[in-house]
DNA sequence: ATCTAATTGAAAATTATTTTCATTTAATTC
DNA sequence: GAATTAAATGAAAATAATTTTCAATTAGAT
């Protein structure tokens, strides 16, 4: 929210070059509470007057979640779906109904991988974990 | 592995009308072990000498996951996964190398969904987890 | 055997993403 | 501050994935 990205200081710390549309990127980015798409990104860069090729938010997007600065979420749809990064190791709470994320951290499935490992033989790397429902307001509304 | 569909009787036990190309597709299925594409599943069914288009495993593998029998992955590519589906509620342990598909249903997260749940005022519904690694084989050979 | 609604295939349409390549620009060097 | 250079950009084309349309076929019921 706060404008501490209008300079491309963020950018640079992480090995990218701080170009103008890079820059309204990361801008727009942190003021999108869920999760977003490639076009729904386009769309709101669009809307705000900026001349942002589609082409150009695929390329940012995909240069940002090698940064580290945005998370791609896993999904069944057709389409890549990101979100602002904030923590390290997290995972997330997703609104069904407003796409609200609220990022969690305190996962604690070191013991559950243990006995996965030895149960199988797999040499575990990683791990996703989500959780679906209604958010607070969303939830009232219901 | 065993012919028990050889006739439609789980598809028609799924409400679903069991057609050639049904009963094709959910034999063929039986025989992969990870997960796969309907692009994948229809270059098998092709050279196995089907005459299966690939619309048809489109649309079959759509019926197939609202009755239950097989699961889509979650996952950030560009096309749509699946895997067979045995138990109810389970998860998955993904090999990165050969795609082998692990599943387990003892995922005990209960206490930190309910933890969440107070902390953030969700209502949660549904989660989804998986562990990504290599598996005995794969590992091994590394 | 007939009927009917669901399924299928082929082609077209739609949607999402990536590549190509000439131009522009941020960051560096002088 | 101007010159240099490699990276980033935009527009269009290419590729890839998925869905729709519609006429023909077929499973399951009568």
């Amino acid at each position: 929210m706060k404008p501490k990205d209008i300079n491309g200081n963020e950018l640079r710390a992480h090995g990218l070059k701080a170009t103008g549309s890079r820059i309204a990127i990361i801008s727009e980015i942190a003021h999108i509470e869920g999760y977003f798409t490639p076009h729904k990104l386009y769309n709101l860069l669009k809307v705000k007057g900026t001349r942002i090729g589609l082409v150009t938010v695929y390329r940012s997007l995909s240069a940002l979640k090698n940064a580290g600065l945005v998370c791609e979420i896993e999904s069944t749809g057709n389409s890549h779906i990101y979100v602002r990064r904030s923590s390290a190791h997290h995972h997330h709470l997703v609104c069904r109904s407003c796409a609200r994320v609220v990022e969690f951290g305190d996962c604690d499935l070191d013991s559950l991988a243990r006995k996965l490992s030895s149960e199988t033989g797999f040499l575990i790397q990683s791990h996703s974990l989500e959780f679906q429902g209604y958010c607070k307001t969303c939830a009232g509304l219901k």
